[in-house]
DNA sequence: ACGCCATGAATGTCAGACAATTAAATGTCT
DNA sequence: AGACATTTAATTGTCTGACATTCATGGCGT
């Protein structure tokens, strides 16, 4: 009979130790854990075992440490900055490891973005608007790059979601979209399609300064229809060669 | 002058570099990784610092180890699930740590849920809907615990987001979603407001049977404004006593 | 009062050893 | 030849002890 049952390391279980007592609130931001020695001591195990526990913890940012006197593991603040990050590595590789279509991919990108158009329009900002207006013109470019006229979409994209003007939702849109950047980098685009696309960005700023949600829909929706027609024909034209 | 700039240490730098070679493709899902005595020549250190490395991506999912001949470090396949799972930690942490109030909270999560009302009302099928019946007389029951209501609740517009049929998008807004229960567990239910909320949830259903936008939208924003109002009045209540 | 330096505490790294696990190779019996 | 037991080698998991590095603190001298 072989040991069916999982053995988990440990580090493994001394750092879900660890990571339980975050959670709980048993450990607050800011709090210095023991030194290596005492933990080691505590759970009875050597210290290079304990620092495989706290690199775990470190990797989800969930702890730093910092050296010299007085030094030590503390309980992390996580930032919405390093949140995102950890968020968009881990659904980057995701989709990318499960042969997503670029259609699909597309769909859920602008229904993504549909969410925040009501409360954008609502709450916009001149500083925003005025970002977007930025992007547009870097997009306007002739001699960009495929990859750089992506990167300004997606900073275009952002700031659109920034000006709901809701913390958690930036969050979590500016991450899901992000991620799905490199699908996105699938197309190429000619300078015709890409002045199309700059056309309905134009249309989208127009309509938050109204405040007019359903035009503003209405340019979004255009755009997600026109860039899924373009990923066909580029894979059309793929397929074919 | 003191030494500005950050010096990452030996684990992390090898971590980052085997993690670039996994989300650059060099390493594909199943490759096994040389073992811990190879990695520690390559990069010229012992091998307690690659191990530190190792289980720095382990924590991330990014690899798994095996024990044995022919064991070692194989690049990991990342599930929907997994994926899922780590955003929602995250995601927790970070909402926890934050002193997010209950409104830009609930904001957020019904806008996310918003954004898959089209695609769910064209989309939906009987399996779906029969879940988000059963969670409806879920919620019925008497004497459920707030929390129970509350997973309940969540466990209904899950199904809702995966109404509307594309992965992606499941895989964010069930996260994102997910990861507010605990913000929404604020809120001590009456048994007069669960009624309501409870109607409002057959009114989503019915509105989906019929295929009907519009009517799905007014029950989700009535459903916000009406979670809101709760969660207001159960603030004012803590406040003065 | 000011700067310099020794001290101690803590992490970061190393080298070597042993235990535990596991697949494959080898041996043995029927 | 085939089934079963044993050995072997590779690999991770853990321990031990040591040294290097970093850094706040406090004492010392000027």
């Amino acid at each position: 009979m072989k040991n069916q049952i999982e053995t988990p390391s440990l580090s493994a279980t001394i750092a879900d130790a660890i990571r339980t007592a975050i959670v709980d609130g048993r450990l607050l931001v800011g709090d210095r854990l023991p030194s290596e020695a005492e933990l080691a001591e505590q759970h009875g195990v050597s210290r290079a075992t304990v620092r495989e526990a706290l690199k775990r913890l470190a990797a989800q940012s969930l702890i730093r440490t910092e050296r010299g006197a007085f030094g030590g593991a503390f309980v992390n603040h996580l930032s919405y900055d390093a949140a995102r990050a950890q968020q968009v590595t881990t659904s980057t590789l995701l989709l990318g490891m499960n042969a997503i279509s670029f259609q699909v991919a597309c769909e859920a990108r602008y229904a993504l973005e549909r969410s925040c158009t009501a409360l954008a329009a609502l709450r916009r900002t001149d500083t925003l608007l005025n970002v977007m207006r930025k992007e547009i013109d870097t997009q306007s470019a002739p001699d960009l790059s495929d990859e750089a006229f992506c990167a300004s979409d997606v900073a275009f994209h952002r700031a659109l979601v920034d000006c709901a003007g809701n913390e958690v939702l930036s969050y979590h849109l500016a991450g899901s979209v992000e991620a799905m950047q490199p699908l996105m980098n699938m197309i190429t685009f000619t300078a015709r399609s890409r002045a199309e696309i700059i056309d309905l960005h134009r249309a989208i700023v127009t309509g938050l300064e109204r405040r007019d949600v359903a035009s503003v829909d209405r340019a979004l929706a255009t755009l997600e229809a026109y860039t899924i027609t373009l990923g066909q024909s580029v894979l059309k034209a793929r397929a074919t060669r």
